[in-house]
RNA sequence: GCGAUCGUAGCUCAGCUGGUUAGAGCAUCGGUUUGUGGUACCGAGGGUCGCGGGUUCAAGCCCCGUCGAUCGCCCCA
């Protein structure tokens, strides 16, 4: 394999149902946008390094290992974005969408990252975004948490999954705690781990995360930041919850959920899932009160999420498989002429169909058949010379013969009309029963 | 960056303590007189056993390296 061309490490190719189901969460969460009134934004996957350097802090271990940086032929620093906030945030201020505060938009895309690829975990990977930029209500923090909740709702995986809450105050809160938290370990640094000590000096907040169990019950011994928070704070944090409660979205506190970077403030939260090993995190954001003054711009509230399509991908039930409803079998030269005039007018009537035209009859009904079509139209000399083609139904095996003159159509008012009204497909699945579609993929499997 | 496990056909795998021309199922392609699919039967193509080196009379099997995959650690914006 050495010789022959080989995908770049943490980069994968989709076909067949992980392309489906790709493409299922991506559609979930097309429509799901859209009930929340998000708009879709674009933003280049390419941005000047200190878009990344500058939001991130510039000396983390994430900006100096984990970005893919090159420089360009003029010599410009470049970074493949390592995820959709600092971007859509540059593009705020430099496109003047200020003006349009309390923005909300989605996008999704593919996010790098320089790492070892592990389950659920790729250096190239997509990811969906939410943000509300511009808005330090509590109200929208509730906004974008109850998106989050039907999303996972709609992809049927929310039952695995639980929404874990935390604040991590303003300013002055954070700064209380994370000094008493020093202290509190500066105390007890003998019986810390290796890695706990090093993140003392650079992070001691993840010390309250730690997997080690010596860490653990120095950790779960830690001042809580309910001792620290302010009036402001704790308001704030008691209408997030309410809000929530208000809305329907069930959540568990978690004092030990937090943020590494200062400019994150308030609400941080995660939705996890305990069928993905050690990636168990599908969906996470928080308030990032900070982030447009670091770059540059005037102190600007906001408050987003991201979500892995991978991992959604993984964890719902598979999809559907996309096939026609019609597969035209053609027999003899001039039949194949007639079906292609007949394979034209069914898809220009938005009938998703394709033409079997090699082998004997009996491979082209084979072809037929293994394209999932409902339908077969048999199309031979016969046929043509009465204008009519035979049309099988693949399911019950009945055949009939049926007027050239408006098959389309006739086919067209039997058919669900497919290929291209997907979100509409959707939409009425949604009306008729949250959990049609899983239904259906029970039944065909 | 670190550790563990793994790497045989497109896919899932078999290949006994190292011993002739490396196998199966599925998939693909063709055939059972180009007019009928889901079954059945016959046949074909497809592998320098990830790659490189070493040990040996002999390596898919043992050793080293390398690349890749998987799972975990670190990190997680």
């Amino acid at each position: 394999m050495s010789s022959k061309v080989q995908a770049i490490r943490g980069t994968q190719d989709m076909l067949g149902e992980q392309a489906e189901r790709f493409q299922a969460v991506v559609a979930a969460f097309g429509r799901v946008r859209r009930l929340y009134g998000f708009q879709r934004v674009e933003v280049p996957v390419i941005e000047a390094t200190a878009v990344f350097a500058r939001s991130l802090g510039e000396t983390t271990d994430v900006v100096s290992k984990e970005m893919y940086s090159f420089e360009d032929r003029g010599g410009e620093p470049i970074t493949l974005r390592p995820e959709f906030t600092a971007g859509i945030c540059r593009a705020f201020l430099s496109e003047g969408w200020q003006q349009h505060a309390p923005l909300k938009v989605a996008a999704h895309g593919p996010i790098f990252r320089y790492e070892r690829p592990q389950k659920g975990r790729f250096r190239q990977f997509h990811q969906l975004d939410a943000e509300i930029i511009g808005s330090d209500a509590p109200a929208a923090d509730v906004e974008l948490l109850s998106f989050a909740d039907q999303l996972l709702r709609e992809l049927g995986v929310a039952d695995g999954v639980t929404l874990q809450l935390n604040t991590l105050g303003d300013p002055e809160t954070r700064e209380a705690w994370r000094a008493a938290l020093v202290e509190h370990f500066q105390a007890q640094r003998e019986a810390l781990s290796e890695e706990s000590l090093a993140r003392l000096d650079k992070n001691p907040l993840r010390i309250l995360d730690s997997k080690d169990a010596r860490d653990r019950i120095i950790a779960d011994s830690a001042p809580a930041i309910d001792d620290y928070l302010s009036e402001a704070a704790a308001n704030f944090f008691a209408s997030v919850t309410a809000g929530l409660d208000a809305a329907g979205v069930a959540w568990t506190r978690n004092p030990r959920l937090v943020r590494g970077l200062d400019y994150y403030r308030h609400t941080a939260f995660e939705f996890v899932t305990d069928r993905l090993g050690a990636q168990g995190t599908v969906l996470a954001g928080g308030r990032y009160d900070g982030l447009i003054e670091a770059l540059g711009g005037p102190h600007t509230p906001a408050v987003g999420w991201a979500a892995g399509i991978e991992r959604l991908a993984m964890l719902i039930e598979r999809p559907e498989a996309e096939r026609i409803e019609v597969a035209l079998v053609p027999l003899g030269t001039a039949a194949e002429a007639a079906a292609l005039r007949i394979l034209a007018d069914l898809r220009r009537s938005g009938i998703a169909s394709d033409m079997a035209f090699r082998g004997n009859m009996k491979k082209r009904m084979q072809r037929a058949d293994s394209s999932g079509a409902r339908y077969a139209i048999i199309v031979g000399d016969d046929e043509l010379a009465r204008g009519e083609v035979a049309l099988k139904d693949l399911t019950s095996g009945k055949q009939e013969a049926v007027a050239l003159d408006g098959l389309a159509r006739r086919l067209a008012a039997t058919i669900p009309r497919g290929g291209h009204s997907e979100l509409a497909a959707g939409l009425a699945d949604h009306a008729a029963s949250p959990s049609s579609s899983t239904d259906r993929v029970a039944k065909a499997s």
